[in-house]
DNA sequence: TAACATTAGTTGCATATGCAACTAATTTAA
DNA sequence: TTAAATTAGTTGCATATGCAACTAATGTTA
């Protein structure tokens, strides 16, 4: 018998989520100060996003980031005052603005892979393939599950 | 043949975990939102420790809840604003302060519980007991590997 | 016990964030 | 084609955060 759901906080996945993530976000900002990049976790985000695809606007930036539109703005304002990144006004929607990565911020961004790789490098170690792949399943579901409309019903 | 560790960021967990993370939290604020509810998921975490032990210094409660001191510091000071709970200082040692939770803050806290129950069930929904304890277990395997010494030679 | 080191907590400075209200531009409808 | 609705982005206001430098109190040690 197993259909009831988990009543008490602690059993459940979330404080394990949100530990793991400050962990890993604690690691991350050290490294970046050790290695005097001025980069932000958030900021290289952006960063990688453009690297994918150069020129998006700010609403998909937004969307693709998982931040309020709001935040975007403020966050692109630092980046672009640090020449990491520029807005041109879209020609076809004068409301839009394009966002382009520069050479600088290509630069910032290359040196900051490394970092991210031995932050993966050190969370993954002694753990199996299989086990990443399972965990990252259960992460969609929960995923799915967050945001689909029939959980709200 | 996989001893070696995925180089690529999108293959990894930290982007699953970094945005499963963010879509509860904005499950979460919503709800409190949509409830009334004056109380951030910071603030909320903070009467978690204080309603299971009231009375901890500032030093253990920064700790237990992975914040910096300096930032548990204003956290208390919008809660005490809020009667949430109270400081004291302590006799034996008076550079430490005990806090301790308000019958108000137990109030609040208490009305918090059945969204994070909510947010729980809406989450594990269609997720087995034992994807659940493997998850966790993985977790704290990652932890382990980010907070061990070893794991920065 | 006087000098030094450590510890608990606070504050200045900088970053990031969401919501709501707003402007300006574009699209839809009447 | 003019009025209404929508959309992209910005800004005000509030919250939360880390690091470094600081104060005051306690602990250590010479």
């Amino acid at each position: 018998m197993k259909t009831d759901v988990k009543v008490d906080f602690e059993d459940s996945i979330a404080p394990w989520l949100g530990k793991t993530v400050k962990i890993l976000e604690y690691f991350l900002q050290e490294e970046m100060l050790d290695h005097g990049l001025d980069l932000s976790k958030e900021q290289m985000i952006v960063l990688k996003k453009l690297n994918e695809q150069d020129g998006r606007n700010q609403n998909e930036l937004a969307f693709l980031t998982l931040r309020d539109k709001s935040s975007l703005t403020r966050l692109l304002t630092k980046m672009e005052n640090k020449n990491y990144i520029v807005r041109k006004q879209s020609e076809e929607d004068r409301r839009a603005n394009h966002v382009y990565i520069t050479s600088l911020g290509r630069e910032i961004y290359s040196k900051s892979r490394p970092i991210i790789q031995k932050m993966i490098a050190t969370m993954e170690r002694n753990i199996s393939e299989e086990e990443i792949d399972d965990m990252i399943t259960t992460l969609k579901k929960i995923q799915y599950n967050m945001t689909s409309k029939k959980a709200f019903l």
